[in-house]
RNA sequence: GGGCGCUUAGCUCAGUUGGUUAGAGCGACUCGUUUACACCGAGUAGGUCGGGGGUUCGAAUCCCUCAGCGCCCACCA
């Protein structure tokens, strides 16, 4: 007879059972025995190196170390590789803040390398925080195989990618029009820009007296950089078309406004006409391309007015806006004003209002130029075709319609960056001519200072981290990878950006599953966040009532890809399950009278033979349901069953039976069908089920880490 | 403007290709201090599955339509 405490205790379990897996060196694959089972792979989605541990990690480690625990269990070499990201802007920016905070200077007060010195420094020593956190959530991840996206190899990585991909020919570079986040200093790709419904007022007015219709804008300081006006072909304005005006005074700046006729052009809307402004506009651009107009850059990087001699240079936005609109006014050339409701666009990142300038030396990723040593196609049709094939299959499917359109929309991948925390572009140039390589080609050649955008680095992420460029025995066995497993929010940024880079520079899928999981959110339905106070705390939460139940509750009753919401209350409950299924194996054991448990035990009664069948059921259903990536519906299988079935009915039951002759075979059902569902169990609650298999009568005994998976 | 999705018990949500009396967790109510567990047990109440129409022997599930909500993408000056 064995006697375990009367409550399961997480907080004196967890830290020691932890240290006994990775201890057994079983997180390591290279440590599993090979049965001939083949093997699975994952990445961890990398979380920011400066982070700290939230429900979105907590999330992604659940169900991952689910998946990673099953596929272990079921005999597999089972590689599941941790790393952390550098995340440049977001750890620049945070440092930045610090310093200003602390010491009174920006980046530019200390200069770059003892800028980065102190990035990097913080970097170092704050990442052991997330990936203690990590282990805090029983993450049976692979710590010998640890990856960050800035360490040496990966830096070859990115280096090796981005010579390889100007080399074909798949990026440029040159001046064009980006999107310029002003308040981070920096450029930002079309996925960073975010887009917020606001009132304005909407301009409508001429350039002068003469000139023959009126345009609108709500932006009329830009109009200082037009140069053309844009109609219908076919509209009411279309006579004017080919002609020029010269305007000598609009707001002190002289104007050359040609008139073209261009298909984009709605003549319903508005006054039918466009003012065309190349340098701010990426609509407009495209028009001046057509028409081949010059472009006049009126707005620079700090948000000042430039180079139109107007008397408004080096005033602000909506200084320079409130002068042009009281000059319109003056000069009886406004004629009207009214608020409408439209878009402005805003950095994500920084919150930071986007403008669009153009900028020189910028790169992109060409997604529509046709490959050579991939059958002429494009980025675009290698991302579109890993998916379209079945190659990758998206789950929930729902978000594989998500993906097309995106392709459908995408436009070439601005990937320089005006920050310094980051892989430097390995690129060199004198005037506009640029050379590609690490080390300085001479005499006269200026660096560029860029640094990539960091979904550049990540999107190497499933092969980086395994040894490439190098052909290492780690890239032959694990990659393409099985399962990439992450929240929705980053298909684009992030899994597309993999689909990407692994098509073109192996040629092969980085996956061959994409599993997508809804955002967490408070009992409200609202998003957390720190500034309405609504954060749950996952490792207070597992400080409170234990890791397992955090685990079960992050997943009981949340369909895949869907928003799910999260409660003290409902990790509680798990708690409470947590104890039951402990007081389960107290009363087991408590009348165990030294009997092994066989893998057969025979049922006698009505009660052994129900229970014998709902075990061999929801046996199956937990396999088939987690190898189709329902967990909510495996947890919940294995939940009812342990609660309602075995402990409500059977264990009842069996009160009368120990005390009978079949008093022993009791005993056999009821260890046999502890054993069973301590292994089902173990992927979502693998603390309480190891902490209680140690206890068990059993000899040659494993860790259930690395147990058999039921069959 | 285009696309995707949601609306099921008081609350939060499941419900896998249409199939017997629609489920769970939490909450509510009644009863129960029998040594596995009060972090418990036994039981009860509570839903015309958003409205309407259709297909079908049969619809929460498929189709149409209306209403409300959410997300993504594009963006018109």
């Amino acid at each position: 007879m064995i006697e375990l405490p009367k409550a399961y205790n997480p907080q004196e379990t967890e830290s020691r059972i932890y240290k006994l897996w990775e201890e057994s060196g079983f997180f390591n694959p290279d440590n599993l025995p090979d049965k001939g089972k083949g093997r699975f792979s994952m990445v961890l989605p990398p979380p920011n190196v400066t982070g700290t541990l939230h429900l979105g990690h907590a999330v992604t480690v659940t169900i991952e170390d689910i998946l990673v625990r099953y596929q272990r269990m079921l005999g597999k070499k089972t590689l599941w590789l941790p790393g952390t990201d550098h995340a440049a802007i977001a750890t620049e920016s945070k440092i930045e803040k610090e310093l200003i905070k602390k010491e009174g200077k920006n980046r530019n007060d200390l200069g770059r390398p003892a800028f980065l010195k102190r990035v990097d420094a913080f970097a170092k020593e704050s990442q052991q925080t997330i990936l203690n956190q990590l282990r805090k959530m029983g993450a049976s991840l692979d710590w010998s195989r640890l990856a960050f996206t800035l360490d040496e190899k990966r830096q070859r990585a990115v280096y090796t990618a981005f010579k390889r991909m100007y080399d074909a020919g798949l990026i440029y570079h040159g001046e064009y029009l980006i999107n310029w986040d002003k308040k981070g200093q920096t450029t930002v790709s079309d996925e960073e820009v975010e887009y917020e419904t606001t009132k304005g007022t909407l301009y409508t007015f001429r350039y002068s007296k003469n000139f023959p219709f009126p345009i609108a804008s709500t932006r009329p300081e830009t109009k200082l950089g037009d140069v053309a006006v844009a109609v219908h072909p076919s509209g009411k304005w279309k006579e004017y078309i080919g002609k020029k005006f010269e305007i000598d005074n609009f707001v002190g700046t002289k104007l050359t406004i040609e008139v073209v006729g261009d298909e984009a052009v709605d003549p319903e809307f508005g006054t039918g006409a466009v003012g065309i402004t190349p340098a701010h506009s990426k609509v407009d651009a495209e028009i001046a391309q057509r028409h081949n107009l010059p472009s006049k850059q009126v707005i620079n990087e700090f948000g000042k007015i430039m180079h139109t001699g107007s008397g408004l240079d080096t005033l602000n936005i909506q200084e320079a806006r409130d002068r042009v609109v009281e000059w319109l006014k003056n000069e009886n050339l406004l004629e009207k004003e009214e608020i409408i409701e439209h878009n402005i666009a805003k950095a994500q990142r920084s919150g930071g209002i986007i403008e669009i300038l153009p900028k020189r030396h910028q790169f992109f990723v060409n997604v529509n130029k046709p490959i050579v040593d991939r059958d002429g196609k494009t980025l675009r049709e290698l991302m579109c075709e890993a998916v379209t094939t079945g190659k990758i299959k998206i789950i929930p499917e729902r978000f594989e319609k998500n993906y097309f359109h995106w392709i459908d929309t995408l436009r070439d991948w601005n990937i320089s960056r005006q920050v310094w925390y980051g892989h430097r572009i390995p690129a060199w140039c004198k005037g506009e001519e640029i050379k590609v390589e690490q080390e300085s080609p001479g005499e006269g050649w200026e660096p560029i200072e860029d640094t990539f955008d960091t979904w550049f680095s990540s999107g190497l992420w499933t092969f980086s981290t395994l040894g490439w460029p190098d052909e290492t025995m780690d890239l032959k066995t694990y990659h393409p990878t099985d399962v990439l497993e992450t929240g929705y929010d980053i298909l684009f940024f992030w899994v597309a950006r993999m689909i990407l880079m692994s098509s073109f520079l192996l040629g092969e899928v980085p996956f061959h599953t994409v599993y997508l999981h809804g955002l967490v959110r408070d009992e409200n339905r609202k998003k957390m966040s720190k500034s309405l106070g609504n954060v749950i705390d996952p490792l207070v939460m597992t400080e409170k009532y234990g890791t397992d139940a955090l685990r079960m509750a992050l997943i009981f009753n949340t369909a895949s890809g869907t928003d799910s919401v999260i409660s003290e209350e409902k990790i509680k409950g798990m708690k409470h399950f947590a104890n039951k299924f402990w007081n389960i194996a107290r009363f087991i054991l408590m009348n165990n009278t030294g009997v092994m448990p066989s893998s057969k035990p025979k049922a006698r009664t009505d009660a052994d033979r129900v229970i014998l069948e709902q075990l061999s059921a929801v046996r199956e259903s937990v396999s088939r349901n987690i190898e189709q990536f329902q967990l909510h519906e495996a947890a919940q299988a294995i939940y009812q069953f342990i609660w309602h079935d075995f402990a409500d009915v059977y264990l009842e039951a069996s009160k009368p039976q120990l005390k009978n002759e079949n008093k022993e075979n009791t005993e056999q059902i009821l260890l046999h069908t502890l054993c069973t569902t301590l292994k089902l169990l173990h992927p979502f609650m693998p603390f309480v089920t190891e902490e209680i298999y140690a206890q068990l009568p059993i000899t040659d005994k494993k860790l259930l880490l690395v147990e058999e998976w039921p069959r």
